[in-house]
DNA sequence: ACAAAATGGTGACACGCGTCACTATAGGTA
DNA sequence: TACCTATAGTGACGCGTGTCACCATTTTGT
């Protein structure tokens, strides 16, 4: 369709062989003539088909994003980092649904031709196992260690502490899936550290989805228990916003009565009511590093700039923390 | 890398033109026959390469969408209509950044043989023109016509009146790009059908961006001018929210003191304190019409199911609006 | 019965690229 | 001069498809 290397070459009075590898600068070409091809790819606007290229290498710099949910924002932040890596790096990203069975995402990436795969989803489990053989892989839960969330953790509970809160809640959307699981881990060790209480009871495990509703529905299962609580804990930020929807149509004042924090600091959690406190893991930076992971998987003899990440999630106090009630 | 349709014919006992035939379903062929290469590539789960067949054919079945903000969720929940439309159809969709130059996304258009693009982003002009001539375009503000908004504002005007608002003030962030164009067009007619008031002093046209920041830049501007108002509407929910905090901060409570209305009817419009009255718009209706008109400009024979929106943006009454003060 | 037409299948080529094997030229050495 | 070597450039092929032109074998029509 477009215009082609021979094209080029013709322009340059050389082989289409030459152009090719001027482009890719592959081979010694004498500076003349590696400037009369050039010119002449710029005069022609001439831009090597990817197509073919794919075909011809087994190399498309394509890669494929698996999400369960668009609309879900910590999971927009990440892609968000991919992106701004991707682009730099010459990749072009499609986004892939989680809703697709397993082998009809395996189906595309094999009929595409696709570099690499990554998922930002909680539930990598049996997709992760039916990729990883046949595509390099860099899922989410991979990156962020136990350790991740440790420090805000130990700060948070650290917070409560102060406050004079003794009763914490813990509001979880998915039973248990691995990261759900590192947080309530280390929420526990703190738990332990500063001598408070681990009651199975303030432990509310909700729907197998971590959105607003869901906040909302695990609070209300937290008030009909009738079991004296001060503090919450949820899971994401989302499902904070739920909780404290519900808490307040009790007749529940934030921070007065119950004190909430979220967990991912999307962007909104400035600008809820009160404001949202929140361990802010920088999502978007978690972007970048899986991209930088998936790079090296792609081409191991390249040494990635970084691919562990840099620091730790953060507590980050706002108004919707306060002292407990007496 | 994969199996080839070489692989599959041999394995029926054909020749691969048979296979392709049979494949795709562009000649006669016997039904024994067709039933061997079905089983056949079955069995050694063949699937042809799009990399391959995008070379012989020129049709990738890969669109483009580009976003200025990932992180938007107005443009998230276009993309999600997007993306179920495509997937059922069989096309991928990846994410160009608005950032780029508009020189550099038509290369990749080009490089990639890309069959058609959406611009999910206000400010399409530009961008628009340049691509027009060589690629298949939709575009999100072609989407909504002058009609879309009308009878939503109408209705929510309306509801100001029946309130005793006399004086609503108009928060943009784009300088009349024409979708906000669009909706101040009909904000003033609704204004006037009701025999309200019209001030410029009540417009505030803030940055260049739409967001929560943005929001509270622009009510921090309508209170520094210091004029009676007692409603406010903003371009978008993320704005209404923005400005609900700054009103907030300056002592006025919601909506005793101020009314407020945003538009795009985003998920979390339903979780804020006070939930945010907003003009319902579907986006995600809008994304599966935008991939629909797309998907006829590539191919025109074929009749989409629907191509122009059959339903307008919706007045949705929440608590952010009440009676106006004395 | 025999030409005409329909049916079912195949060989060869193009799509645009990367790359291997090769040639021609220039320069250097003994 | 004869020989080797590095340099600069090219021809041909393969990547996996779609599809045109063609062939062999029935089936049809009269």
């Amino acid at each position: 369709m477009g215009v082609t290397r021979e094209d080029v070459a013709k322009l340059a009075g050389v082989s289409g062989t030459t152009v090719s590898y001027v482009m890719n600068n592959t081979k010694r070409i004498s500076p003349e003539v590696r400037q009369r091809v050039w010119d002449a790819a710029k005069q022609l606007n001439y831009h090597p088909s990817l197509l073919a290229r794919g075909l011809a290498t087994n190399e498309t710099k394509h890669i494929a994003i698996i999400v369960k949910n668009l609309q879900n924002p910590y999971y927009n932040a990440i892609h968000e980092g991919i992106q701004t890596v991707a682009a730099r790096e010459g990749y072009i990203v499609s986004v892939l649904s989680a809703h697709e069975s397993p082998m009809d995402n395996m189906n595309i990436m094999l009929s595409r031709g696709i570099d690499g795969v990554i998922i930002a989803s909680s539930f990598a489990g049996e997709l992760m196992e039916l990729l990883k053989p046949n595509v390099p892989v860099a899922a989410v839960n991979e990156a962020q260690s136990m350790a991740f969330y440790r420090d805000a953790i130990f700060n948070m509970v650290e917070a409560f502490h102060a406050y004079g809160h003794r009763r914490i809640a813990f509001l979880s959307g998915l039973s248990m899936k691995s990261p759900t699981h590192y947080r309530y881990q280390n929420f526990c060790d703190a738990l332990r550290a500063f001598d408070m209480e681990i009651d199975p009871e303030l432990f509310i495990d909700g729907t197998n989805t971590t959105n607003e509703q869901s906040g909302y529905d695990a609070a209300d299962a937290l008030l009909r228990k009738g079991i004296p609580f001060t503090g919450v804990f949820t899971v994401n930020d989302r499902m904070a916003i739920g909780a404290m929807k519900r808490f307040r149509q009790a007749g529940l004042r934030i921070p007065e009565d119950v004190s909430i924090v979220g967990c991912d600091g999307i962007l909104s959690t400035e600008y809820t009511t009160p404001p949202l406190s929140t361990l802010q893991c920088h999502a978007e930076t978690i972007g970048t590093m899986l991209m930088y992971q998936l790079l090296e998987k792609i081409h191991p003899e390249k040494v990635s700039p970084m691919t562990s990440l840099p620091f730790r999630a953060e507590f980050i106090q706002r108004e919707s923390l306060g002292a407990a009630p007496k």
